[in-house]
DNA sequence: ATACTGTACATATGTAATATACACAGTAAT
DNA sequence: ATTACTGTGTATATTACATATGTACAGTAT
């Protein structure tokens, strides 16, 4: 599993790890009760220490999407796609929710925000899902 | 001027300082020219040592809001205010944007990432400016 | 001279990253 | 069955960096 890590970003590896393999099981890239890469593995692979992908699969573990079993593996949690949904709009909106507190504390109105926000959606859309 | 600063928070006490009195400048609360409270007068009145203030300033400084005299104190930056609004305008989508990516990644689709944030700002303007 | 300002330095603490050693689970060979 | 081996997760010690602090230095005004 091949991810892309990034060593100049401001993000520690760890929380890319966690951000990126959390995302392939919300989105159900992988299934239920797979194994997921060993730390080893997944270590050799993208160039980083065995200790930090343990410390990302750990946070992952905390947020109940995988478990742990020693001398086996890690594996997916078994978690229904509804779930993972919602589990997805949760995350979106605890962090969507202090952007909005700050762009309002800075004298921007909630109409302006909202207006700002749909017109970057569209533009978005129609840009298909190119990512710079 | 009282900060409401809190030790607890993930955020760093510079960020959070940092994050207030860019809100206070962009929002216009404070007029340009008119000086800023001294590191000294702000870490006392915040119970936060000198060097943290510092730093804060020095952030603020490279964002462009503020400058410094030797000598004389810190001073708020000469801006538009559309100039303000438009800081602020980005400062918001550029945060915004790696949030729907995520979303995005974790199999939302867009749809239904901007029906979700309408009903969410339709609730907290329906809320008043009540902060949890 | 005094009392305010910003600036610079040396130090402690916490977090993130690393390598290395340890402990458990399964499998193949004797 | 016992052993040895190779895979797995876990724990420890170290280093590097950012954050936060106190204290000393330098400019400005009265």
């Amino acid at each position: 599993m091949l991810l892309n890590l990034s060593d100049l970003s401001d993000e520690s590896l760890q929380s890319q790890i966690i951000r990126l393999v959390r995302a392939k099981i919300l989105a159900g890239d992988i299934d239920a009760h797979t194994s997921l890469p060993s730390i080893r593995n997944l270590a050799r692979q993208n160039q980083v220490s065995v200790i930090t992908v343990q410390r990302a699969y750990e946070g992952l573990i905390r947020e109940g999407l995988i478990h742990s079993r020693r001398g086996k593996g890690f594996f997916v949690s078994d978690l229904h796609d509804r779930t993972k949904r919602e589990m997805a709009l949760e995350r979106f909106l605890e962090k969507l929710d202090p952007l909005i507190d700050m762009a309002v504390d800075e004298g921007l109105s909630l109409e302006e925000v909202s207006q700002t926000i749909l017109t970057y959606l569209r533009e978005k859309e129609s840009n298909g899902g190119k990512r710079v």
